[in-house]
DNA sequence: GCGTTTCCATCGAAAAAAATGATGATTGCC
DNA sequence: GGCAATCATCATTTTTTTCGATGGAAACGC
């Protein structure tokens, strides 16, 4: 008896549902109902009625509902009573936009469960972090990127990562419904520095549909390519993330523009052969759990994300 | 994470030893060891301080060892609770010596926790029992052969059941110190009725051996049997169980004769096929987990029965 | 009412995990 | 120093799990 059976099944009577469970878990429905199978076997009794549409859970599933409960809170209270424990280093790398506006929180929670473990970040250009996960001085990578298929790396999709152009706020695009590559023609542009992904992507498709524009700065710095865009030097390509304050205080706008080829990912890298400790479990753990996956191309998030017991 | 790595983890706590826990557990010595490394990686701790030839359990394989034990607590507890609610028939056939020195113990334990199922043992001829097995009209069967094989019967082996000679207490070969076949050459046999397997086998014995002998009564009681042989009438081959009293009484004694031909089996008989419900495969874990399985031909009794989890 | 969609179950194939048996290394024992 | 016992490792086989595709049944929309 496996206990992940138990957390589908949890899952299950939570949703209220074989397939929302499926997809929430990471499983495809036809697991999820096998593992369902299997509990049922093991006990002797149908778990949950189904009706139609809906299920509901049998008076011998309400029994278990909270067995299971229990269980699985001793079990996720001893992992995390021996990771209290755990000593060590844990070195990762990030670029400054993920740095910035998205890991702090998450790096606050790993650290309470892991308060022993060194955890070092280090703010660095896709092409270094991948190298330096590629060669181990990294342990772990978070990216931004189109899907990584690596020989020697593993990737981890966490969610899609919205990527908006923003201009100041009187900007003339900003009035328009949505905007054609070609109205990018001859705008100013503020980048980010060489060897940004979404920056590569998007130059190559202004390239692509002849667009001609004007690099007006490269800076490293987010802070600063905001306080430039919002001075009307230019417009710039950044996460939505990145911009969400500015555009609540409407000291941006975004502007309509949306292309496919610009559809990137926040991903985690990892060496394919590194041996990941409990605590880097529990990293990639809660990078992938906070958010909903509405990835476009199949689950591949979830379902490569699956770690522990 | 399943919970049989729990359950072996707590069984090598227990025995202090690796290989100890395997055999308690019908598992081989390095399955166990995986097991643990499992837990080990899992939660990324070293679980048992391997010296050279003892081992102790680590500050964490303590805390853990709590841990394991209170789970695997709820987990039974919540086992019994629904097995407490099932009802139904089984139906069961066995032989008079089983029925009459082996089994009531374990029906009335199987009863406790299944308080609702209609057990009913039928006593039958084991060729009897065989075929109703094979035709579905019992669940299960318990009887003493050789180790049975057979493309529709699925057999677990409980124990070897030792047989013995056994004559009155005066009787002349009970001062010798072996016996020879031959030595029982013109002896007068009680026997059981036909169609039982070991006395089969005997016969079959003393037949390949030149040694002629007279049956003196065919009984299927194994009372009769005794009685008869207590008073001298001859001597009986029976399963040791079904004359411990007699023998501690002194009103039989043991012949002292052996023969690797006459080696049989206390063992589980059920279709292949048939679907092993909660009360059955429990009643099975009783037979089995009460002997130390000390069987000749590999430890195929525990290896094949392993049910639930 | 009738197609459509939404669910869960089933099935075969592929992938992953577990168990085995043989072997090796280490340690303690005589 | 050889022997026996014990746990680890490895390759292989067996079993289990997962996936993906398909099917059927019930609700939904028009």
């Amino acid at each position: 008896m496996d206990l992940i059976y138990m957390r589908s099944f949890l899952e299950v009577a939570r949703c209220q549902s074989f397939t929302k469970a499926a997809e929430n878990l990471g499983y495809v429905q036809s697991s999820v109902t096998a593992q369902i199978q299997k509990l049922e076997n093991e006990y002797g009794v149908v778990l949950f009625e189904r009706y139609g549409r809906s299920i509901r859970l049998t008076s011998a599933g309400e029994q278990l509902h909270d067995t299971f409960e229990r269980i699985l809170q001793i079990y996720d209270d001893s992992k995390r009573l021996i990771a209290r424990q755990a000593k060590g280093n844990l070195e990762i790398g990030t670029i400054e936009s993920l740095m910035a506006f998205y890991l702090p929180p998450l790096f606050h929670r790993f650290l309470q469960s892991f308060p022993d473990i060194n955890l070092q970040v280090n703010p660095l250009v896709e092409a270094a972090i991948l190298q330096s996960v590629r060669n181990g001085h990294l342990d772990l990578g978070i990216v931004i990127d189109l899907p990584i298929t690596d020989n020697d790396l593993e990737s981890i999709i966490i969610r899609q990562e919205p990527l908006v152009l923003v201009a100041k706020p009187e900007h003339p695009l900003g009035s328009t419904d949505r905007i054609d590559i070609a109205e990018l023609e001859g705008q100013f542009l503020i980048t980010t520095e060489q060897g940004c992904t979404y920056r590569a992507a998007f130059e190559r498709l202004l390239g692509q549909h002849g667009v001609t524009y004007h690099i007006h700065h490269e800076f490293g710095s987010l802070e600063a390519i905001k306080q430039c865009v919002s001075y009307g030097l230019g417009i710039a390509l950044v996460p939505h993330i990145a911009v969400i304050r500015e555009l609540a205080e409407q000291r941006l706008v975004t502007l309509p523009f949306v292309h496919p080829d610009i559809t990137f990912y926040t991903q985690i890298v990892h060496h394919k052969k590194k041996w990941l400790n409990p605590a880097i479990r529990h990293l990639i753990e809660l990078l992938t759990e906070t958010d909903d996956v509405a990835v476009a191309p199949g689950s591949v998030a979830l379902q490569t994300a699956r770690y522990g017991q």
